[in-house]
RNA sequence: CGGGGAGUGGCGCAGUCUGGUAGCGCACCCGGCUGGGGGCCGGGCGGUCGCAGGUUCAAAUCCUGUCUCCCCGACCA
C-alpha cells in the first residue's frame, strides 16, 4: 500500500490506459529497480591513470564498464543496457529484411576450421579439451553456419536465406587497446547470406546495405558507409560502416558524394608544377642524395615533380617497378590489388642487382615492367620529371613517361587531403569500424560442401555473405562523438534510460514525494527513467547525471515546487528548459520526444 | 613482435635514487551541521607495497627471475 499509493491520482491525470498499466504492475511488479540508492552504478572522480581514449575514460567513469584484463570487459547495468538497446536496433531491422535469429556456440571443434584454412590464424584461440581432442573458440561463425547450411540446404528450393545471432566472439588480438574499441572478447551480430547465385548474392547485400543504413541512422551516430578492401582473392563488394571519431583506428577519405577507406580510396591528384620540357633527358650530379627531399632541394623542383620507384618481388620471384610522384606514397594495399598477387619490396640487394644504386633507381633504361600511378602526367602534357639515371650519385631531369620509358598505368597510391573526386576535395579523418557487409562468394559453401541441386537436377555452389555489427563498438562511438568536458550525451536511442530524475530534498519531504511519483508516472509513460534518490548533495548529483549523460535530466527541488516549474535539463548542448508542475510527467515525456 | 612506461588501501598518487615504525587527497564507516553544483566539523576502518627467490641485523626501497597492465608502432581472418 505504502509502495504504490498513487493509483487514484493516475486515473484522473493519465487516463484510463495508463491506469491500466499500472494497475497491472501493481499486481506484477515488473518495474526495474532503478532508484540510484540501490543501482550498481560505480561511477569515478577521475579516470583510470591509463586511459588514452574519450570513450574509455568516460565509460569507465561513468560506471557502464569494469576492466577484467587486457582486452577483456564486463558490462555493468548501465552499459549493458546501452548494449542491449543497440543490440536491439539491430535485431528488430534485421528481421524486417528477413534474416531469422539463432545462436551458435562460441567453443568450436578445430575441424571445419582446418577445412576451411582458417585454422592457422594467429588470432585464433586453440585449445584442447580432456581428451586432447582440438577445439577452438569462434572469432566469427561462417565455419559452423555454413557446416548446417551443407547439412540442411538441398534443393534450390530451400535458398535464399539469412541467418544470425548475436554472440561472444573470440580473437587472441596482439593488441587490444582504447577500452572497448578494440578487445579480446567482444560481442558481435554476423549474419550469414545463402543463395543460388551471384545474382541472389546481390539481392541479399542489397538488403544487408538497407538494414544497415537504417540500424545507423536509428542509433544516432554519424555514420559513412565507404568503400572497403574487398581482398583480391575471392572477395566480391566490400563495404564498411565508419563512425567518425578521435580515437579511430581506421582513416577514411572524405568528399561531397564520397566516402572510402583509405585502404581503397582513389582521387585525382592536386597538380604539381614541372619543370619546362626538353628534347631528352639529362644528367645531372646529385652526390649522395637518396631521399625525394634532398633531391627536390638541390635541383629546386616540388617533391611532386620527382619519380620515385618502388621495386618490389612477386612470389615467383620475378620484379616489377612501381612509379609514382615524389609527394606520394604507395598503398600497399592498392598495389596488392592492383598486381592481383601478394608482394614484398625489393631489397637493397635486390635492386643493386637487378637495377641500379639504390636511391639512384629510375625507369629509364631498365628491362623492369614499369606500372606508373595515375597521379603521374604522361608526358603529353606539362613537363619533364626528376628520375634516379640508375648510375652512382646522379638523376635524370626531364624524363617523360611513354617517350623515355614505357609503362602500365595503375592507381596504387594513399590520397591526400585536398585531392579532389569529382572536383569536390577530399578530408581524411579518423573513424571506427562500427559494422561492415561483404561478399564471399563460394570460398567457404566449396570447402565445407554447401551445395544444392538446381532446377536441372545438377549440383551448384551456394553463394554466401557476411555481414557483422559490433554493438560496443557502437556504443563507444556514441561516446566518442557526443562526448563534451561534462562527460556523455547519448543519442535517444542508445541512452541507459531516457530520463534522470534527480530529487533534492531528504527523505520525507514534499520534493521526494513528487519525485516518487513522478519516477511512477514517467515510467507508466513508456520512459525507462533512473531515480536519483540517493542522500547526496546536489553538486554530487548533477555531476553523475551529466556523466551518465542520459538525454533529459529533470530535477525536482523545493524551489521547482515553490516555483510551479521544474528544470529539465537537456544533455546535448546543456539546454535548460522548464516543464509545469502540472502534468510535469506528460510534459516531460513531449520534450523528451523531440530530443535527438 | 619491436620500442617506451607502470604495478604501494576502492580510485588518483607520494615515498624507491640515498635500506631503518607505510603516507597524502578523494571515497568508505560513525556522529552532527548543511541542502540547487562534487559543502563543513569531529571521530574511525582499511595496505604482508604484483608474485617468487636472493643480499642484509633490517627491503616498498638493492639484486635476479617472473606475472600483469597501459601507450606508440607492426599486425588486425
Amino acid at each position: 500500500m505504502a509502495a504504490r499509493p498513487r493509483a487514484d491520482f493516475r486515473i484522473g491525470t493519465l487516463g484510463f490506459t495508463a491506469w491500466l498499466h499500472h494497475l497491472v504492475r501493481f499486481i506484477y511488479p515488473i518495474t526495474p529497480m532503478t532508484r540510484l540508492s540501490g543501482y550498481f552504478l560505480p561511477t569515478e572522480r577521475e579516470p583510470p591513470a591509463d586511459a588514452e581514449a574519450v570513450s574509455h575514460k568516460l565509460m569507465v567513469r561513468a560506471g557502464l564498464i569494469r576492466q577484467v584484463g587486457a582486452g577483456l570487459w564486463s558490462w555493468l547495468p548501465a552499459g549493458w543496457r546501452v548494449h542491449q538497446r543497440a543490440a536491439q536496433i539491430i535485431r528488430e531491422e534485421l528481421d524486417a529484411i528477413g534474416a531469422h535469429e539463432m545462436l551458435m556456440p562460441v567453443l568450436n571443434p578445430a575441424e571445419p576450421w582446418r577445412r576451411t584454412g582458417r585454422y592457422p590464424i594467429d588470432e585464433l584461440f586453440k585449445l584442447k579439451d580432456r581428451r586432447d581432442a582440438d577445439l577452438v573458440l569462434a572469432l566469427s561463425h561462417e565455419e559452423i553456419v555454413t557446416g548446417h547450411i551443407a547439412q540442411v540446404v538441398r534443393s534450390y528450393r530451400d535458398l535464399p536465406l539469412i541467418l544470425y545471432h548475436i554472440q561472444t566472439k573470440e580473437r587472441d588480438e596482439p593488441r587490444p587497446r582504447a577500452g572497448v574499441l578494440r578487445t579480446r572478447e567482444f560481442i558481435m551480430k554476423d549474419s550469414y547470406t545463402f543463395d543460388r547465385d551471384r545474382e541472389g548474392l546481390d539481392v541479399a547485400y542489397d538488403k544487408h546495405v538497407t538494414a544497415y543504413d537504417r540500424i545507423f541512422d536509428r542509433t544516432g551516430l554519424e555514420w559513412y558507409r565507404v568503400e572497403g578492401d574487398v581482398g583480391y582473392m575471392g572477395g566480391f563488394g566490400a563495404h564498411e560502416y565508419m563512425a567518425p571519431c578521435p580515437a579511430g583506428e581506421n582513416e577514411i577519405a572524405l568528399a561531397e558524394g564520397y566516402a572510402a577507406n583509405m585502404e581503397v580510396a582513389s582521387a585525382d591528384a592536386q597538380p604539381v608544377e614541372l619543370p619546362a620540357r626538353v628534347d631528352a633527358p639529362e644528367e645531372v650530379s646529385t652526390p649522395g642524395m637518396t631521399t625525394v627531399a634532398q633531391v627536390a632541394s638541390a635541383l629546386e623542383v616540388p617533391a611532386g615533380a620527382l619519380l620515385k620507384a618502388y621495386p618490389v618481388v612477386l612470389p615467383e620471384g620475378e620484379m616489377r617497378m612501381v612509379m609514382l610522384r615524389g609527394d606520394h606514397r604507395v598503398n600497399d594495399i592498392k598495389l596488392r590489388l592492383a598486381l592481383a598477387s601478394d608482394f614484398r619490396p625489393a631489397t637493397a640487394e635486390e635492386v643493386a642487382a637487378r637495377i641500379g644504386p639504390p636511391g639512384f633507381i629510375g625507369p629509364v633504361g631498365t628491362d623492369l615492367p614499369i606500372l606508373l600511378d595515375a597521379a603521374v602526367y604522361d608526358g603529353v602534357r606539362e613537363g619533364g620529371y626528376v628520375t634516379g639515371a640508375n648510375t652512382p650519385d646522379a638523376h635524370l631531369r626531364g624524363v617523360e613517361p611513354g617517350r623515355d620509358f614505357a609503362f602500365e598505368r595503375v592507381d596504387v597510391r594513399s590520397v591526400l587531403a585536398g585531392d579532389t573526386v569529382n572536383g569536390q576535395a577530399i578530408r581524411i579523418e579518423p573513424a571506427i569500424e562500427v559494422g561492415n557487409i561483404f561478399k564471399l562468394g563460394t570460398r567457404y559453401s566449396e570447402r565445407l560442401e554447401a551445395t544444392y541441386l538446381d532446377e536441372h537436377g545438377r549440383s551448384q555452389l551456394v553463394w554466401m555473405g557476411s555481414y557483422g555489427i559490433g554493438p560496443a563498438r557502437i556504443a563507444a562511438a556514441a561516446v566518442e562523438q557526443f562526448a563534451d568536458e561534462k562527460g556523455i550525451s547519448w543519442p535517444r536511442s542508445l541512452a541507459p534510460f531516457d530520463v534522470e530524475v534527480v530529487v533534492l530534498g531528504r527523505e520525507g519531504s514534499d520534493e521526494r514525494t513528487f519525485a516518487d511519483r513522478l519516477y511512477g508516472e514517467l515510467q507508466d509513460l513508456g520512459l525507462s527513467v533512473l531515480y536519483d534518490d540517493r542522500d547526496a548533495g546536489p553538486g554530487e548529483k548533477f555531476a553523475d547525471a551529466e556523466l551518465l549523460g542520459c538525454p533529459l535530466r529533470v530535477t525536482v527541488g523545493k524551489r521547482s515546487l515553490a516555483s510551479g516549474e521544474i528544470e529539465a535539463q537537456i544533455r546535448r548542448g546543456m539546454v535548460s528548459t522548464t516543464v509545469p508542475v502540472e502534468d510535469a510527467a506528460p510534459a516531460v515525456a513531449r520534450a523528451w520526444g523531440e530530443l535527438p
